[in-house]
DNA sequence: TTGAAAGCGCTAACAG
DNA sequence: CTGTTAGCGCTTTCAA
């Protein structure tokens, strides 16, 4: 009959109070004289006694599902959530999904009722089980459209069709595009601005994977291209243009000499590995902030001046809101 | 008198079934006939019914906090304890502390009572709120020692002579050391480790800083080491010698011949950046792992082969438990 | 499968 | 500041 394994009573009895001087040594301790109260804190350890929890202490925060938290690309997602969040007074919860749809499902069923809202990025769910978590708590989808659910796309196509245009500029005339997770949006979006754009201008695009997201990812990627014979390659996005670039390195290939090598979101890394990586700046942080923006405005705990219009549509793309400059940009390598 | 805002009672009276009923809702779905439980599901939504929570279902997680989730000095920590918590069948929740005591505190605070545990990482508490919070929840803490609240620390000390031997090895009379946080207990522990070496083979050593444990920190820093003229530079962890490395490129001084750079941790980015970076390695997997282990030990959720006889001991510094080649080990740049 | 009703854990009003 | 007590939210037994 509702009965918990260790309760106030029992405290109560052990440190010879009324239950209700217990209830208040949890809601309200500084009513209570320090003695009573320490020797009922004591009980309660004694006991092992676990108060209530009230939905107000531990609403107080917003998950953000990323699938690798060593995967520089969800930085500035996380840092502009971040941003928004301490400016609504919540507090960020970050679960790592490593990748896997079975820890992503069972995360987000644990966090279901301990958080007040979820934000998730890249997920690698099916359409059902978003959807019955959106039905429980409000949920924000970052590069995954599903209807009904409120989602933040952020589109690489015209850079990535400017990558491949770049490339054919430098006489390439046979390129591979690596593949990253099958599940992936991004990489069908990337796969497809690579294919188009090579049929626009006349080249021979070949797949390469599904490979890791990952620089080991990458490292197995680039046998692969170099069998292909093709003279550039374009990965899914930079930590397996990284891997790409050890393993050549390893087996002599010299970039960009012998082969170009492009990636994809410019991230941590980018800028300093070796050879320096041509790579796609994509608005992550913009895109982070977003998707706050629209979760906090579901939760009412927002002001939102910025973000209203956007959320007008369930669907959308993020422009950057800090000009034309960071959106979709090509970076050559430095 | 203990009133909610929206009650079972409500949801009962609207979707015209007994407040039974919807208690089986919430804790047996399957129990009740699908029609029914829908009509349930669909009033709690109208009436936005937050069903109570049980401590169950939101008490299988372990909180991690870490100063900075951008620094891949702490990717290994979060991978060692997933392991571990995996095993165990807990979930993690991971906390960006933004490098800041207030924010932390506030974590801290939050996940009190919402986590079965938490495991402290290059904390920039006080002992006092450290404390505060052992006493309320089950806490470890990695590189940082409170006393009466278990600790791992990875010592770095014989790593860092080595580092400082070699520099010595190779000529240098005048060397100087970048320091991370003030706060850091690595720090400290770096800057003992190099002066003492220092003294003994009777090099100058000269301390630079505090700067940000960064890459931009490490950038504002290359400047101050260039104006104290030493002809090599111990960084606190590698985001700072990767700092260096970058802004020294920009100034057209070349590694190792003008400057040498040593990093530390030897994280993600260490072994591609360019020029390649010397720097020493720190179990920090086997530490996540420990400390992991240990948290789980107080919970009494572990079997625990590995890491009983460590835990004997409330202070410990880890030893990698695959050999010696990973402990502390000198790096050279690849 | 569902409802009525009993009873548990907890809080809050009130008294001292 | 603390105990008594009424009463709320919820679960669970029991019967249909």
């Amino acid at each position: 009959m509702y009965t918990r394994d260790v309760t106030m009573r029992d405290v109560a009895a052990r440190a010879k109070v009324a239950v209700s001087t217990v209830s208040r040594v949890v809601s309200n301790p500084e009513r209570i004289a320090a003695p009573t109260r320490e020797r009922v804190l004591r009980a309660m350890r004694e006991l092992g006694y676990a108060p209530p929890l009230s939905r107000s202490t531990t609403s107080g925060s917003v998950a953000m599902l990323v699938a690798d938290i060593t995967n520089p690309f969800f930085f500035d997602l996380i840092r502009g959530s971040q941003e928004q969040l301490k400016a609504a007074g919540f507090s960020q919860l970050l679960i790592d999904t490593e990748e896997s749809p079975v820890v992503e499902a069972s995360s987000l069923e644990a966090v279901a009722d301990s958080a007040a809202g979820v934000i998730l990025t890249a997920t690698r769910l099916d359409d059902a089980p978003i959807r019955a978590a959106a039905e429980r708590i409000p949920v924000v989808c970052i590069n995954r459209a599903v209807s009904g659910v409120t989602t933040v796309m952020m589109s690489t196509r015209t850079a990535m069709e400017d990558a491949v245009e770049h490339l054919a500029t430098l006489g390439h005339r046979r390129i591979c595009y690596v593949h990253g997770p099958p599940v992936s949006w991004s990489d069908a979006e990337r796969w497809a601005s690579c294919a188009d754009a090579g049929a626009r201008l006349g080249l021979e695009v070949i797949e390469v994977g599904p490979h890791e997201p990952s620089v080991p990812g990458g490292k197995a990627a680039a046998d692969d291209v170099l069998d292909s014979g093709v003279t550039a390659v374009l990965a899914f996005n930079d930590l397996v243009a990284i891997g790409i670039l050890q393993r050549l390195s390893q087996r002599g290939v010299r970039v960009p000499e012998d082969l170009s090598v492009v990636g994809c979101d410019d991230t941590f890394g980018a800028d300093f590995c070796n050879p320096p990586l041509t790579t796609l700046t994509v608005p992550l942080l913009e895109a982070g902030r977003l998707a706050t923006t629209l979760l906090l405005d579901k939760l009412g705990a927002a002001d939102l001046a910025a973000g209203r219009e956007a959320s007008l549509s369930a669907h959308l793309t993020v422009r950057s809101s800090t000009g034309p400059a960071r959106t979709g940009q090509l970076v050559l390598g430095r």
